[in-house]
RNA sequence: GGCCCGUUCGUCUAGCGGUUAGGACACCGCCCUCUCAAGGCGGAGAUCACGGGUUCGAAUCCCGUACGGGCUACCA
C-alpha cells in the first residue's frame, strides 16, 4: 500500500502535515434529529478507543447539508451523547485547535485543499450535465457492468479546461483516479486484508457546481486537517473506504488505520429502522432504560471482552476494549436481552441510587413534587429496594406504586369478582381491617404477625386472604410485598381501603 | 449488472487445526415464596449456511454456491 510519500506529489500540501503517532479518532455524525442507536455504537467504539489508548476523541458535525444543520437537530446528537456519558475532547462545546467542528463552517478549508489537487493534477473540471451524466449511466447498466463515470472530460486538455472554467461554463471538480492504479488495498483493523480493483473506483465528483464539497471529500479533507489517526466507523462505509484513500493520498496525507464495525440490525434482519422500537438513544431514555445498561449492551454487540463475561462498566471498558476483538458480522439488537441488563443495573443502583432514578418518573406522572419529595425521603428509601427488585424499566415504576399514592383505588370487575367477593374473602377483609385497626404501632413486623394469624382464626387458606388484601388496598394482584406495602401506605389509608372493599361488594352483590 | 462484506443454539457471542462446540439473554422444570419479581438448582436448544478441496485430523485454511447486507448520486 502506498502511503503519501509515494504518492502524488504534493505541490503546496504544507498544511497537510503528518499526524505524530498520536491516537486521534473522531465521530461525525450528521445532524438527522437524534442520535441514532447505531451511530451511538459507533460513538462508543470511537471513545472507548480513544480511552483505551490515552488518545483525543473528536466530534465532528458533518453537516454538509444546510438544510438538516438546525440548532435542534445538532443539540439533540450532543445531548444523546452526554446522556450516554461519551464526553469528546474536541468538538462544539469543547476546546480543540482544529476547528470549527461544523463542515457547513469550513467552506474555505474543502475549497483551499481544492486548490492543492489542482496544483498537483489529481482533480479535473468536468462539464457533464446531471441528465447527460444519467443518460450514460443507463445507458452503460443495460449494457452490463457500471464502472461509474466515463471520464470524458479528463480528455479535455488542461488549458482548454482552465479556459472554460475560466469562462463561468458551470462544472464540478472530480478526483483523478491515477491511471496505473492496478488496486486500492488496506488493513482494516477489524476485518483485515481489503482490496479493491482501482477501475471499480470512479472519478467521483469532489466539489458540486455549486462550490459545496461532497460527502467522501469533506470528510477526508476533516480527517487529515484534523490528524485523525483512526478511522472507526460502520461497514456501510467500507466501499467508500478506496475512494477516499485516493483523496488522501492526492492530499498528500497519511492514510488513517481504518476499523469497520458490523452494522446493527432489527429483529427481522433488516436494517435497523422506526419500525423496529427505539432507535433513538433519547427513546431508550424515554422508555426508562438506564445509561449505563444501554452502554454495557451496546458495547457487547459485536465486541466480547472473553466470551463469559457480560457485566462491563464503563470504566472497565475503556480499559478492556480492542478493535482486534470486534466481530465482523451484523448484529441483531436483542431487547430482552437489554432488558435484562437494564434490571442488572438497576437492581445494582442501591436505595439511595434507586430514588434518584425513579423520582423524575414519580414528579412527572404528578404523583409527587420536588418540594415533597424532600419530605417523603426516608419513606422513598424503603419503597425503593421493594420496587427496584421487581421492575426492569424505570417506566414500570409507576404503574407499580401509584396506590401508595392516591386516596383510593379503582379495582376491575373481574378481579373484584375473583378475590373479593366470596364470603371468606369477605371475612377475611373484615377480620383483616380489625386486626389491623387493632395494632399499636403500624409496622410491617407487627402488621405480618397480624395478618399471618387470620388463616388459622377463619380456617381459610393464606393465600386467600392475602390476595384479598392486596387487591382491596393496591387495586391489582400484582404488587410489591403486601406488607410493606401496607405500612408504606399508612393505617388511615389500608383501614379506608378494607372497608371499601367490603362495602363495595355490599353495594354491588347485596346478599340476602 | 459490477465491486465489496458477512454466515457457530431463536438472539448476542467464545472458539483462531485435535473441545463432550463454552457462556449470556429468552424458553421449560424444580426450589424459595403473601402476588409478582429477584435468587438458587437443573433442562432443552448449534448436523458450526451448503458443496468441494487441503490435512492423519477442519467450526477453524483454500475455492465455489446459496442467502443476507453495503456501495455503485452534483445523499451522508
Amino acid at each position: 500500500m502506498r502511503l503519501a510519500g509515494a504518492g502524488p506529489a504534493t505541490g503546496r500540501g504544507g498544511r497537510f502535515r503528518r499526524h505524530r503517532g498520536m491516537t486521534k479518532v473522531r465521530f461525525a455524525p450528521s445532524p438527522t434529529g437524534h442520535l441514532h442507536i447505531g451511530n451511538a455504537r459507533v460513538a462508543l467504539a470511537n471513545f472507548l478507543f480513544a480511552r483505551r489508548l490515552g488518545g483525543t476523541f473528536v466530534l465532528r458535525i458533518d453537516d454538509t447539508d444546510p438544510e438538516r444543520s438546525t440548532d435542534e437537530n445538532v443539540s439533540a446528537i450532543l445531548r444523546g451523547l452526554r446522556w450516554l456519558g461519551l464526553d469528546w475532547d474536541e468538538g462544539p462545546e469543547a476546546d480543540g485547535a482544529f476547528g470549527p467542528y461544523f463542515q457547513t463552517q469550513r467552506a474555505d478549508t474543502y475549497l483551499e485543499a481544492l486548490e492543492t489537487m489542482k496544483a498537483n493534477g489529481t482533480a479535473y473540471p468536468c462539464f457533464c450535465t446531471s441528465e447527460q451524466l444519467e443518460v450514460k449511466r443507463d445507458a452503460a447498466r443495460t449494457k452490463g457492468g457500471y464502472a461509474g463515470y466515463d471520464r470524458t472530460c479528463r480528455a479535455i486538455d488542461p488549458q482548454t479546461a482552465a479556459a472554460r472554467v475560466a469562462a463561468g461554463e458551470p462544472h464540478v471538480w472530480r478526483l483523478s483516479v491515477p491511471a496505473d492504479r492496478a488496486e486500492v488495498a488496506f488493513d482494516d483493523a477489524i476485518r483485515g486484508h481489503m482490496s479493491f480493483p482501482a477501475d471499480a473506483v470512479d472519478d467521483f465528483v469532489l466539489v458540486r457546481t455549486d462550490g459545496t464539497p461532497t460527502y467522501n471529500y469533506a470528510t477526508v479533507v476533516d480527517d487529515a486537517l484534523m490528524e485523525i489517526s483512526h478511522i472507526i466507523r460502520g461497514d456501510d462505509h467500507l466501499s467508500n473506504t478506496p475512494r477516499q484513500i485516493l483523496v488522501f493520498e492526492a492530499l498528500g496525507h497519511p492514510v488513517p488505520v481504518f476499523a469497520h464495525l458490523p452494522m446493527i440490525l432489527g429483529a427481522d434482519g433488516k436494517r435497523l429502522s422506526k419500525r423496529h422500537g427505539a432507535t433513538s438513544v433519547e427513546a431508550y431514555r424515554d422508555e426508562g432504560y438506564l445509561p449505563e445498561a444501554v452502554l454495557n449492551y451496546l458495547a457487547l454487540l459485536g465486541w466480547s471482552l472473553d466470551g463469559e463475561t457480560t457485566m462491563i462498566s464503563r470504566e472497565m471498558l475503556s480499559e478492556s476494549f480492542s478493535l482486534d476483538r470486534v466481530s465482523s458480522n451484523p448484529a441483531i439488537l436483542d431487547m430482552d436481552k437489554l432488558d435484562w441488563m437494564n434490571g442488572v443495573y438497576i437492581r445494582e443502583l442501591g436505595a439511595e441510587g434507586f430514588v434518584a432514578r425513579m423520582l423524575p418518573w414519580l414528579i412527572d406522572a404528578g404523583l409527587t413534587t420536588v418540594e415533597q419529595s424532600e419530605a417523603q425521603r426516608p419513606w422513598l428509601l424503603t419503597l425503593a429496594p421493594l420496587v427496584s427488585e421487581r421492575v426492569k424499566r424505570l417506566d414500570e415504576v409507576v404503574p407499580m406504586v401509584r396506590f401508595l399514592f392516591m386516596d383510593s383505588v379503582d379495582i376491575d370487575p373481574a378481579v373484584r369478582a375473583k378475590t373479593l367477593e366470596s364470603e371468606a374473602a369477605q371475612a377475611a377483609v373484615v377480620a383483616a381491617r380489625q386486626a389491623l385497626a387493632a395494632l399499636p404501632v403500624f409496622e410491617t413486623a407487627p402488621i405480618e404477625e397480624a395478618l399471618r394469624a387470620l388463616p388459622e382464626q377463619l380456617g381459610v387458606k393464606a393465600k386467600l386472604i392475602f390476595q384479598a388484601v392486596r387487591v382491596a388496598v393496591t387495586g391489582t394482584t400484582v404488587s410489591p410485598p403486601l406488607f410493606e406495602s401496607l405500612e408504606l401506605l399508612g393505617r388511615e389509608k389500608t383501614l379506608a381501603r378494607l372497608d371499601a372493599a367490603a362495602a363495595g361488594v355490599d353495594d354491588a352483590a347485596p346478599r340476602p
